[in-house]
DNA sequence: ATAGGTAATATTGTCTGTCAATCTGATTGA
DNA sequence: TCAATCAGATTGACAGACAATATTACCTAT
């Protein structure tokens, strides 16, 4: 008799959901490339059934777009798309960052200085790898104590989407520690107590990194 | 050779997805109700394999919950829950109502009107049928309208995770024509293309619409 | 050579059937 | 009464089949 310790033991479609998930966003997948199941059942060594239920799980949430008889593809995103999520973020993000203000611990306003520091040093070394990680982990400490889990969850959709954007305006010059100061306003904001300013940093914030976005576009 | 319209047929399981969603949002399965494969199999007259892709998409839509090796169910609704997607919802819907003030037409104003004053109509007849077909009616106009798709998409999946709520304070005494004179107020700010007041006026019922299903709720 | 049509191939949508793993509920025994 | 056990119900996963549809390759006529 063996010992389990996970509540819930993953089953074969989440696992494929997650892998597939995790290749989409790691930008495995060029937009547009359309996936074919039969290649998807061989490299993931599942069957069909269960590669199906994952790609309608992936579909529900914008991940690939699924069009009738032709199957799976990853979707292009439009500039104009792009932009209106960066519209939404700075709207959650910015409300994100101001219930912090008044509701983080000093505990948690500690480990936000930890991990700012953490991207600080990613972003001085031109280190691109931790680059996207460091910055996740800023942001998920800020989404996860602001109180409201269903902001947390949008806005985990919509970052998903644009994930390969982050990553290229990202790699700018000068816009790693641009960001990295932007960010240190947040935390200083939330530090201070301040309500509105972290509110206010947080949605500049965000549209200056859908600035830098948008020069990463191709037109 | 028949003529075919249409641009996407409809597979089986988009038709699944879709009736399974209209009777759960019409509330034909109580919250906690456990949906039982061979069961819907034999309702829908479709297969195991169509229906598990079904359930899947809603799984991801938020509409139903799937516990590994114990199926799907109607995910019962904590009021912290709920009112955690009126936040939001508060926040979105004032920022789509200023969008609005701003950006409508003159013709698509028109139509706000028509279709508040269809509302009008349900909420002074008692007419509890339509009070949601018509009040859906006219946020649509205004989430469609307001230049940013995503507000729309985001906001129809919280809406939907809600929809039996609404439906329950609704019908509060009064409340059918006190909304309606939000609604109304929203209109008027839109009209007089007054994006701030829109906004606020967009909001306060929201806050409004949050503390009559707040009344609703087992304690 | 090219536009247009046709046949061949590839891929998806859907169904059926099977089997093991797991959950549920009832029965039994202490 | 409580716990252990067992039978039945249900889900998770697979394989295989076949029609409908899409894609590609090929061929013909201009």
């Amino acid at each position: 008799m063996e010992l389990d310790l996970r509540i819930t033991r993953k089953t074969v479609q989440q696992e494929v959901v997650d892998k597939l998930r995790q290749a989409i966003l790691s930008g495995t997948f060029a937009p547009g490339h359309r996936l074919v199941e039969a290649e998807l059942c061989e490299a993931l060594g599942v069957s069909r059934s269960s590669l199906r239920e994952a790609l309608r799980g992936l579909q529900a949430e914008h991940l690939i777009e699924i069009i009738p008889n032709r199957g799976p593809h990853i979707p292009v995103l439009t500039w104009e798309d792009a932009e209106e999520i960066y519209e939404v973020r700075e709207l959650l993000e910015g409300e994100a960052a101001m219930r912090c203000a008044s509701r983080m611990s000093d505990e948690d306003i500690a480990e936000l200085e930890v991990r700012l520091e953490a991207f600080h040093r990613a972003a001085r070394d031109e280190n691109p790898d931790d680059l996207a990680g460091t910055a996740a982990a800023f942001y998920e400490i800020i989404l996860s104590r602001c109180g409201n889990k269903i902001i947390n969850q949008v806005l985990a959709g919509l970052l998903a989407r644009i994930s390969y954007l982050r990553k290229r305006s990202m790699s700018l010059p000068g816009r790693a520690i641009k960001s990295y100061e932007e960010m240190r306003a947040i935390y200083e904001a939330i530090a201070d107590r301040n309500a509105r300013d972290a509110r206010k940093v947080a949605m500049k914030h965000v549209a200056n990194a859908r600035a830098a976005a948008k020069q990463t576009f191709p037109v």
